[in-house]
DNA sequence: ACTTGATTAGGACGGTCATCCTACTCTTGC
DNA sequence: GCAAGAGTAGGATGACCGTCCTAATCAAGT
């Protein structure tokens, strides 16, 4: 994995808390604490808050990128990539019930701080979006791959944030079943389905 | 409406500022600004901030379901009602994309500071689902009516969350009409689909 | 051994926060 | 007219925050 820097492991940290706690929550004293290390030395590593804040966006797009390029190594066909998406919430699922989706939880606390680092956040959700929509392209859906892209990022985000305030595993598990028979009956006619009336297909 | 007591005042000012900045980030300066009232004579009205926030969810509790009994008195047919509730991303689109749902930012946020108002916040998607459920089991569905409840309630969130990152309002239109068509196309044969392999109907 | 630079610890700073306190100003009933 | 209580203002308090500063420690090259 990546070095045993005390930079690596304030990120980690961070990282951790952050998803937790929430950034605004999540004080000096906190990861300090985690990291075991000075207060007041955080400012050889970092001269700020929004600076770790930013570092920690970045390693989860590194991480995000390295994820969805193993996933097109080993995917045999575009449906498969995808389901291995839809499946990130069954793996994560634990996690999501407490503390709901990583990327959707930090957007919406930063939209509400106003906080500058927004447009870095929501790099996330372009890495998930352009992803989808190059699999939807390849399934032959090149006209509606975008529409297709955003529908099941939407999804996804609403199963996270449900599952997150009743607490509920099994809903995942539902929602999920659910995802993948829409990706399937998607599938089944390859051909384009441009001028049909449900483009939900 | 409600009376101009300066008690009410408070708590539509800091309904908005809650909504609008999230619950930590919201002092109450932000409050006392807003309702142009000396900061240390909160306490003639509320005990502490986390009353406030309380009386919040109280009001919005009252307020919605108020807004739900109406649409019982106006919808004609059960799907007439179910639309009026799809259509409230509609009528509040503009500041959905700005704050996201009001809902659901809250509720996610209170999971995250691990707040004791967590369950009373929670109340109002149990609202939602509760009505909702009722809706599909007069369509006919009464075996599956909780589970098509939260398949609606969370599409909303998920088109919420992603119209806020991204600030996209024809997002919202877009997912409205997909909702709309799931929900024509679920109202066509109102026999059971108990045993029918694909439950999205 | 000695210097040099990176790393660390821990306290100081100014600001903001929720909360509390006290004094002042209304209103209202007698 | 006055007493009493509710409502108001604004400052004090102590805790915590992000940030900064300084001195101590460590590692490595000479």
């Amino acid at each position: 994995m990546s070095e045993k820097t005390t930079h690596n492991h304030i990120v980690e940290a961070a990282d951790q808390l952050f998803y937790r706690q929430g950034y605004e929550h999540t004080s000096f004293s906190n990861i300090a604490d985690a990291v075991k290390i000075s207060r007041g030395n955080f400012y050889h590593h970092f001269k700020s808050k929004d600076e770790i804040l930013d570092a920690v966006i970045h390693v989860r797009l590194a991480n995000t990128r390295k994820m969805l390029d193993q996933w097109e190594i080993e995917g045999k066909t575009p449906e498969d990539r995808i389901l291995s998406f839809i499946h990130i919430l069954i793996g994560n699922r634990a996690k999501i019930k407490r503390y709901g989706c990583p990327v959707g939880t930090l957007c919406s606390e930063l939209a509400k701080l106003n906080h500058g680092s927004q447009a870095e956040a929501n790099k996330l959700f372009t890495l998930f979006r352009t992803w989808l929509c190059r699999q939807f392209i390849l399934l032959g859906r090149k006209t509606d791959a975008d529409e297709l892209a955003m529908h099941l990022l939407a999804r996804s985000q609403g199963v996270a944030t449900l599952a997150n305030a009743f607490h509920d595993e099994k809903f995942i598990k539902q929602e999920v079943k659910l995802m993948c028979d829409w990706l399937r009956s998607s599938t089944e006619s390859t051909a384009q389905a441009e001028h049909s009336s449900n483009p939900s297909l």
